[in-house]
DNA sequence: CTGAAAGCGCTTACAG
DNA sequence: CTGAAAGCGCTTACAG
């Protein structure tokens, strides 16, 4: 029902090996033939079927994407949509598709891994954010299968990565709150045993000790994760402290905008009004906010491109190519 | 280097078209070749290459999803994202693969239906919101190929489309905000010529009407985009028109979580406290302002769910396959 | 119930 | 510079 390459062989007078060699525009044919191979291709208005393609060369020219998260944060952090539009980005220019698939547990990520290699429907996978000890990553290294991975995983031994430099991120958060004046200063983390989670603890434990403060750990919660509940809780956790009833933190720096929002919802509750906050990835929602003094830039659409960039590189060979790329981040303050 | 197909028939003592017939379950084979042959496909760890399957059957089992929004909004709105989900989450329990492209414009848009379809990578295609005639829907309808759209279309003819009843949205907004003693209501729209748009406008009209109270056209801002900026714009409108100064309204129905968002800035700003908002999507860091009184959840990830289930009908060939779903809304009302 | 054979639409050594 | 032929790994009438 559609045109295929034997058509255009036969309508041009020339061989199928011919046609594919003019698509593939290789040198070894006559521009003479190029052109008139090209005219007819027009003419029929022919495209070559890539699944045909795809077997023949063992290559099909997609790569997956699995999330390592659950569902429901895929939408509330716009971090994974601009990664999405990254990776699509660099992909599409180079002649790659990209798929995805939602899952609800590390299991099931596994299972994506596993059917995405063994049915060789993709050349490589970009992991989205590495658990500890994560059995995707040792999957998909056993398996010798190419994979670059947002977020610097346990053991980078082998494995291509992407990530911000967390430490700098929460450090410059930190300065920028000491140049403001704060220094009794409250921090919430990701979750426990996250690099990025000690990274940007390092970050803020760095700039006090750097400024010469010291670092009252009943302002510190670890071991937390990304939601705004979490942020909740540890606000809460301060405001209602008989303790620090006189010696409140004038600032927090949170780890995500999700917690910065938990953190918002519980000064508000309890109408405290002189203490401000800096987040995570520059969310339109939480900006707003007038407590809200900075947020990070993690620059995601960036992470996603260059994941994808140094993916295609692997999966084709270039003898040169990187294993890791740190993209900068932005403290966005407000005015 | 891979377990083939062949290499099970031998290793089996069978045929290749037994070993086929039993990966596809086949009433035709007796169960104890099934018994014998699935064993041996477990010794030897065989998966079947989805991309010579492809081939033979001339069906990818894939769907290829296309947006028509600037990339800047999937990640705002967490609309695609669950989304994205819900149609993940249908094809992979069909056995299906999603693909995904970002573009830039419209015509952008186009290419990707263009490749989509003439490259046969996809079997079928979801469009995510329809403009006014829309060209994907044009070129995918006069090539037959087998698609589904989120958001009614402009011709429904022949088309498979779900969407949420957003008359009765904005009615139920309305209302509400009727039941809590308002009437001097203002209302934000969406982008000319959409029927989202004009569903939403003719909600909130009606249920006007219907409770005995009259539009004031000069609270109406029909002909905008979902972006915060119009709804900033449209609230600095109202509060500095000297005519409204003793006559301004109490309530605002916008049409999306974005719009309520800066209609909530220019309260802000202007210290205004006796105005509330209602939005659509329920976004949480929006949903946190004091001054949010209801949100429409529109259910995106059904809609994305029905949205694939509809269309994968229709690539199967179910003879009895409806052409189009409506989702329900839920008003989230805050206590 | 099972098998031999043709075919899906390309690519790519090999030969000239 | 070009072509004939084999092959990628499946599915599916057709025949028995």
């Amino acid at each position: 029902m559609c045109v295929t390459l034997n058509d255009v062989a036969k309508a041009a007078g020339v061989s199928a090996s011919t046609v594919s060699r003019v698509l593939s525009d290789s040198p070894r044919i006559s521009n003479k033939t190029k052109e008139r191979v090209k005219k007819t291709i027009k003419e029929l208005n022919y495209f070559p079927n890539v699944v045909a393609r795809s077997l023949a060369s063992s290559s099909t020219k997609t790569i997956g994407l699995i999330f390592n998260t659950e569902s429901q944060f895929l939408s509330q952090n716009p971090f994974f949509a601009q990664a999405m539009a990254g990776i699509s980005s660099y992909a599409q220019g180079k002649g790659y598709n990209v798929m995805f698939a939602c899952n609800k547990n590390e299991d099931g990520d596994l299972d994506i891994a596993i059917r995405y290699v063994s049915s060789r429907i993709v050349d490589g996978i970009i992991l989205f954010t590495s658990r500890t000890d994560d059995k995707c990553i040792n999957y998909l290294t056993q398996q010798g299968f190419p994979f670059s991975v947002i977020g610097r995983p346990d053991k980078t031994q082998g494995v291509i990565w992407v990530d911000n430099d967390n430490f700098q991120a929460t450090y410059q958060s930190t300065v920028f709150l000491i140049s403001k004046g704060h220094n009794r200063i409250s921090f919430i983390g990701g979750p426990k045993g996250q690099n990025v989670s000690r990274d940007r603890y390092d970050g803020f434990k760095r700039a006090m000790l750097v400024y010469g403060y010291s670092i009252d750990e009943s302002l510190i919660f670890k071991d937390g994760n990304f939601s705004d509940e979490f942020g909740y809780a540890c606000m809460q956790n301060l405001l209602s402290s008989s303790s620090l009833i006189d010696n409140r933190p004038t600032a927090v720096v949170t780890s995500d905008d999700m917690q910065a929002l938990g953190v918002l919802k519980a000064l508000q509750e309890n109408d405290v009004t002189d203490i401000v906050v800096t987040g995570f990835n520059n969310t339109p929602a939480v900006m707003y906010h007038s407590q809200m003094i900075a947020s990070v830039d993690v620059n995601a659409e960036q992470l996603g491109f260059y994941s994808a960039k140094l993916l295609l590189e692997r999966i084709e060979g270039k003898s040169d190519s990187t294993m890791h790329y740190i993209v900068p981040t932005c403290l966005v303050e407000k005015a």
